[in-house]
DNA sequence: ATGAAAGCGCTAACAA
DNA sequence: TTGTTAGCGCTTTCAT
């Protein structure tokens, strides 16, 4: 059996609120009566009873964490960070992977109203009105992180997904291309969608660049489809030299088919691709993208989750963090 | 205010322990009552708290796992396969990246012990004295998974790293190679590190190769380890024409390595992985690798911990999942 | 400075 | 079938 407060008191020869004032304010007790409690739990090696205390402060220093895809490089990346500053902070972080099943999401939802985590970051793309709806009901303070919501003033941090998908196409026509294509997610189920390819849109038309408003091919998260979506793309537009691809998993399976197809990269096709995963300067070639800060987004989320529960509100609704050009291998002068 | 068992049974006009018996032991309840509390629950959307029950059941439905490194595409295959488990059993799972730091591994065990998680999947590495005798302290119940113990009867999950290494260099000498060399995992910090190397010793003296014993290297977990150490031994050894890398991370800082040196894969070197992580199909050249079945280890860890919870005994103390050669594209005859 | 006692939200034994 | 009540381990008044 573990060792409660009472076994502690009994060992030490005082009352439980005497244990119980020297972990909390132990400067109440008289020093004899401290070390005496002091070398009990040591002993015994007592630890207070998380269920008990939670009963009392409403707290239970845990915070939860939805992401949509665990095995995503994205993700692993942002829980380090967050982790981190669970750490620094005092919180455990109970992490849940959705697969972005709507039932499992709103499951785990309860699970952590039940379990009473004080906080939680939704890292899963859209804040649907089910989910929002979950949310207020239970009145869990959430966090949003590399998403947002255009309906409900939710808290969140994220980059500027318009000006970094525009940077990085400003610099595959700054290498001279003029026939670029993108490989982009759909708009329909997910947020960074339409800002993304609104960058793509704007960097043509500033720089006077033929309409390539179609020259765009869907895919849905993960590698194999954009391997598809890049077959798809170049079938119709033969004539592009230079691939957008909104995410670094997307521009692998991009080369991976220009691969298959023997042609070269960036030889004949240059390609971007976006977030810089760690797996991005591992890959052959290693990839030119545009490096979100992974890690700080995790980081700051967790921070700014605790801000919002220990304050009931947070300084900056929407904090948007630098994003930055990673110039590597997989683009080349036209 | 989170609604109370209070809350409800005044709402429906019954006693409290009728709320908790429709919630318990619907049966026992008279239907009218039982409809008017499920009535008032929905209205209320009252979730019981769980520290109330933890204090009385002394469970706490979580189980937590320690992981060497969240970023690592090995774990998070497996987490995904534990957190799958962990919805069929009822349970919560709660994630800490220890970094392979052993204050930090420490500081997560008095968290679990404190928060009273139900049991703990060890997934970092060497079970150290100190982890053990903490564990046992906690009396957690514990365990581990692709690693086990030599000293401590820890219930365990694991491949037969011996026998797939050993499948994995016969295979490249079946391929006609001769000259085999290795990346290896340092000894002293790892668990898997021995018999991968004995398994590689064992096909080259089986198969009466000249002695290879020596043309090994050894890295440290990541990417560039496996770069720099694969500069060594190709330096020192350049008639090699094929490389048995212990984790396909290894293995794609072998071949960037190879890649840098306009040493083509699998065209002058053949090279085979290990593990089959999600990226292994994706690299290019796709990795020829040993696959551990990743989502089922996870999977079947949670299982066997639950089985040690409930039952506090296991049935098959250390538990062997089968391993499989994945022929892709690095590998060639020689 | 210290102890006794109330109560956090729930379950389970006991009565009715 | 139902309600009353005694804890689970802890913090926090309130006395002393």
């Amino acid at each position: 059996m573990k060792p409660t407060i009472h076994d502690v008191a009994r060992r030490a020869g005082v009352s439980i609120s005497t244990v119980s004032r020297v972990m909390n304010t132990p400067q109440m007790v008289g020093k004899s009566k401290r070390l005496r409690v002091l070398e009990a739990i040591e002993a015994l090696k007592y630890q207070p009873n998380a269920f008990a205390r939670g009963l009392i402060y409403k707290k239970s220093f845990t915070l939860g964490l939805l992401i949509p895809d665990i095995e995503s490089m994205y993700y692993a990346g942002m829980i380090r960070g967050m982790q981190d500053a669970c750490i620094k902070l005092g919180y455990s972080l109970m992490i849940c992977n959705t697969d972005r099943n709507k039932e499992r999401l709103l499951a785990y939802i309860d699970n952590f109203h039940e379990k009473q985590v004080d906080g939680i970051v939704f890292a899963s793309d859209a804040m649907l009105p089910e989910y929002y709806r979950k949310l207020t009901d239970c009145k869990i303070p959430t966090v949003l992180v590399s998403t947002h919501s255009e309906e409900y003033s939710l808290p969140c941090i994220e980059i500027d997904d318009e000006a970094a998908s525009y940077d990085a196409v400003k610099f595959l026509i700054g290498l001279g291309h003029r026939d670029i294509g993108m490989i982009g997610f759909r708009h329909d189920n997910s947020i960074s969608g339409p800002p993304r390819y609104a960058g793509f849109i704007r960097a043509i038309t500033e720089f006077g660049l033929p309409d390539n408003t179609s020259k765009v091919s869907y895919a849905n998260y993960r590698f194999n489809h954009a391997y598809a979506a890049t077959h798809d793309l170049l079938t119709s537009y033969p004539e592009l030299t230079a691939l957008f691809c909104v995410s670094d998993e997307f521009a692998m399976g991009a080369i991976s088919y220009l691969k298959d197809r023997n042609i070269l990269v960036p030889g004949q096709i240059s390609i971007i691709g976006f977030d810089n995963v760690r797996m991005a300067g591992m890959f052959i070639p290693k990839l030119t993208t545009v490096a979100q800060p992974i890690y700080q987004l995790g980081y700051r989320a967790a921070e700014k989750l605790h801000e919002l529960i220990t304050t009931g509100r947070v300084e900056i609704r929407r904090e948007i963090l630098e994003h930055q050009l990673m110039i590597r291998e997989s683009t080349r002068e036209r």
